[in-house]
DNA sequence: GGCCCTTGCACG
DNA sequence: GTGCAAGGGCCT
């Protein structure tokens, strides 16, 4: 009789084992569906020997598997890379095979989905709901499911459609293979800086050992056409590659880039994807045939059937830090899949993470330096404005110094930036007469005015509500007042004083789908737009090359919060934003408002002094123990029930591991006090680099019982502290 | 005694 | 995660 350990596909549990039916094999790394109590389960085989190897169970408890998915098997090197991972992040391996194999995996990629989209007949009866939902989804098509998301109404109206006949079934084949990228399509021109630093990747790559390169370039010195070289070695080894950028916004302008490059679009993964795409995605990639995959973090941990290199764009982006389920950063579980797989990883980035550069001090990166903007552009000029002494007008944003400035390249017909990292119409919004401030009735945050879709939300559990006219609390009438700026009332003020300009919000709310970001990339490259008021979703990858001027209108927004990389992050946002400007044959000029003009960070900015800044941040952080150079963890204990997660954060507080080298803040409430309707209790972990962190934290939250109503989430290396 | 709700635990 | 059984409270 065979036997099969399994590792299934929850949480909650362990590997399972199970017997193998007599004439099916099941080899190490089999995808399998097996069952638990009533119900049937995916998992993976896996070793005796992995979590601890736990003594296996009687054969008379032993049920059958089910069946084994016909997909190729989960390849050692992964299941190495699953085990890192949650030993690493303390995470249940479980959570971190679901990563691995969605749901797609067990859909059967021959058999066809069916689809919907409008037929352009009108149904007999039309409801309100009805003329919203047929507007809504447009030209686009999806399942049932989809397409009630896309149209905000019930699954039933949908259905009611495809019965009246304004929504026609189509089938849509998951298994059709996407056409094969090609490296000599169009090779590129490069410049000879370009030329040997794409030389030294290809190499690593056709080397096919585990190496970990750095790609510095100044923005605007062509990265991406150096990583592509990188990209086209790996496809002519016969293998796969995978770009990670940080957001799905990035995506589509990526694909399009890649497609200019190598002929036709890559193959996209993130969260956006509809489940047909998701299906023959996931196939694709699992039989080695998908050749360049260009996706957000989750791409990372996807069954690759022969990957030739890793790609992580943008790699000092804090976004690869998954911040809930499995709290990894994809930039370093990157680097580890590189090390379990033998294969090169590129970190490409204008402003690396102080993490990265620690490591070519250590000579464990190579590092690969483009010191120059590519075809003769030069880097911008920057300078700060200071807002104690030139302050915009009372109720406004814009310093005169800047405004001058808009105006100057509007007079020129050349374009501006303006970035301010504040989605939204205000932050706050207060009565005048009570000083009631309007708060999220389930988070510990203020509700932002969106004045576009008229509505206050909150951005960190989406709750939204209709901006009120009476005080809640005082019911004082026409009291209420938006405090602050976001970039809709930075948008308000542009066109106060231009109003001829034409002017373009560029945030999450405005380019939620990837039509929509193509659609702002094609106005402003065909110059229908003179002023991009943005977020940070502005600040990285646009090539615009008729503009020349960018203001960031608080440069101070960051570095408040008490964050430890706050100054970090700030260097990093602005020298991104900033080198949006001049990137083709005019140059460029950057203003900085900011109140502090003194603070190291905007000095190094202005004075563009990189290796001052990040010698400076690393001896301040080496000084304090800080990452790199030494670790946080923090523990969240979250509850319904404010006195039940108090109690278990006192608990787990009193119990705490008492060793000389590590250093518990806590517990006290989280900044956040309240998330998505849970108070929150936090323990901050501090320790030296050498410090067995992780086991600390396994021995200490094992000795303590828990009660079901509280949930700890623990992150290893915190990006965000709130 | 019977019914409902909560809690704890097994699930191979 | 989810289903089930046991335990406790409370109504009839």
């Amino acid at each position: 009789m065979t036997r099969a350990r399994v590792l299934l596909l929850t949480a909650a549990l362990g590997p399972l084992d199970y017997r193998v039916p007599h004439g099916t094999d099941a080899p190490l790394g089999s995808v399998v569906v097996a069952p638990l109590g009533p119900r049937r389960m995916g998992g993976v085989v896996w070793e005796d020997e992995s979590f601890g190897a736990p003594e296996p169970v009687g054969d008379n408890r032993l049920r059958n598997l089910f069946e084994v998915v016909p997909v190729p098997p989960i390849a050692a090197p992964l299941r190495r890379l699953i085990e890192w991972t949650s030993d690493y992040y303390l995470a249940p391996p479980g959570s971190v095979l679901r990563m691995v194999l969605p749901g797609a995996a067990f859909a059967d990629a021959r058999r066809p989905i069916i689809e919907y989209r409008a037929t352009g007949a009108l149904p007999a009866r039309m409801t309100p709901q009805r003329i919203v939902a047929l507007e809504k989804i447009g030209e686009r098509q999806g399942i049932v499911r989809e397409l009630a998301a896309m149209a905000e109404v019930s699954e039933a109206v949908i259905r009611g459609l495809v019965q009246t006949g304004a929504l026609e079934a189509i089938s849509v084949s998951a298994d059709q293979p996407y056409p094969e990228p090609d490296p000599a399509f169009a090779p590129p021109d490069l410049s000879a800086e370009q030329t040997a630093a794409a030389g030294q990747l290809r190499d690593a790559v056709d080397a096919a050992k585990f190496e970990t390169l750095l790609l510095d370039g100044v923005t605007g010195s062509g990265k991406t056409e150096v990583y592509m070289e990188a990209i086209a070695a790996a496809i002519d080894a016969g293998k796969q590659a995978l770009v990670l950028l940080p957001e799905i916004a990035l995506t589509e302008p990526m694909l399009t880039r890649f497609a200019a490059r190598f002929g036709c679009e890559p193959v996209a993964w993130h969260s956006g994807l509809r489940s047909t795409e998701r299906r023959r995605a996931w196939h694709s990639i699992a039989a080695g045939e998908a050749k360049i995959v260009v996706g957000a973090r989750s791409a990372l941990f996807l069954p690759y059937g022969n990957l030739g290199v890793i790609v992580v764009d943008e790699a000092h982006e804090t976004s690869f830090k998954q911040e809930d389920g499995v709290h990894y950063h994809a930039r370093d579980v990157a680097v580890m899949r590189g090390h379990f797989e033998g294969l090169p990883v590129v970190l490409a980035s204008a402003t690396p993470a102080l993490e990265s550069l620690a490591q070519v001090e250590a000579g464990r990166y190579r590092h690969i330096v483009l010191p120059a903007r590519y075809g003769g552009a030069t880097m911008p000029d920057l300078a700060a404005i200071d807002m104690r002494r030139d302050p915009p007008d009372r109720g406004r944003w814009l310093a005169p110094p800047l405004v001058d400035a808009l105006a100057d390249r509007l007079g020129k017909g050349e374009q501006s930036l303006l970035f301010l990292n504040r989605r939204g119409f205000a932050p706050l919004t207060l009565c005048r007469t009570c000083g009631h401030r309007i708060q999220c009735p389930n988070c510990t945050a203020w509700m932002v005015e969106h004045r576009l879709v008229h509505r206050l939300a909150c951005h960190h559990c989406g709750h939204v509500m209709p901006p009120p006219r009476l005080c809640p609390e005082c019911q004082d009438e026409d009291s209420l007042v938006a405090c602050g700026p976001g970039v809709e009332r930075v948008a308000d003020e542009v066109a106060l004083r231009f109003p001829e300009a034409r002017t373009a919000i560029v945030t999450s709310d405005t380019l939620w789908s990837p039509a929509k970001a193509a659609e702002f990339v094609d106005a402003v490259e065909a110059g229908m737009v003179d002023i991009i008021i943005g977020t940070q979703l502005v600040t990285k990858g646009y090539h615009f090359p008729n503009l020349t001027l960018v203001g960031v209108v608080d440069a101070d927004l960051g570095l408040d919060g008490g964050d430890l990389r706050a100054s970090e992050r700030t260097f990093q946002q602005i020298a991104q934003v900033a080198g949006r400007a001049g990137r083709g044959v005019k140059p460029g000029e950057v203003l900085i408002q900011t109140r502090v003009p003194d603070a190291p960070v905007m000095a190094a900015l202005v004075a563009n002094d990189r290796e001052g800044f990040y010698s400076a941040e690393a001896a301040a952080r080496k000084s304090a123990g800080a990452p790199p150079y030494g670790r946080f963890a923090a523990l969240v204990i979250s509850s319904e029930d404010i006195d039940v997660a108090r109690r278990v954060a006192q608990v787990l507080g009193e119990q705490a591991p008492q060793t000389k080298d590590l250093a518990i803040y806590g517990p006290a409430p989280a900044p956040l006090a309240m998330l998505r309707g849970r108070h929150r209790f936090r323990l901050l972990l501090h320790a030296p680099r050498s410090f067995d962190l992780q086991g600390a934290i396994r021995d200490w939250v094992g000795r303590v019982d828990w009660p079901s109503k509280a949930r700890l989430a623990i992150d290893i290396d915190p990006y965000s502290f709130v």
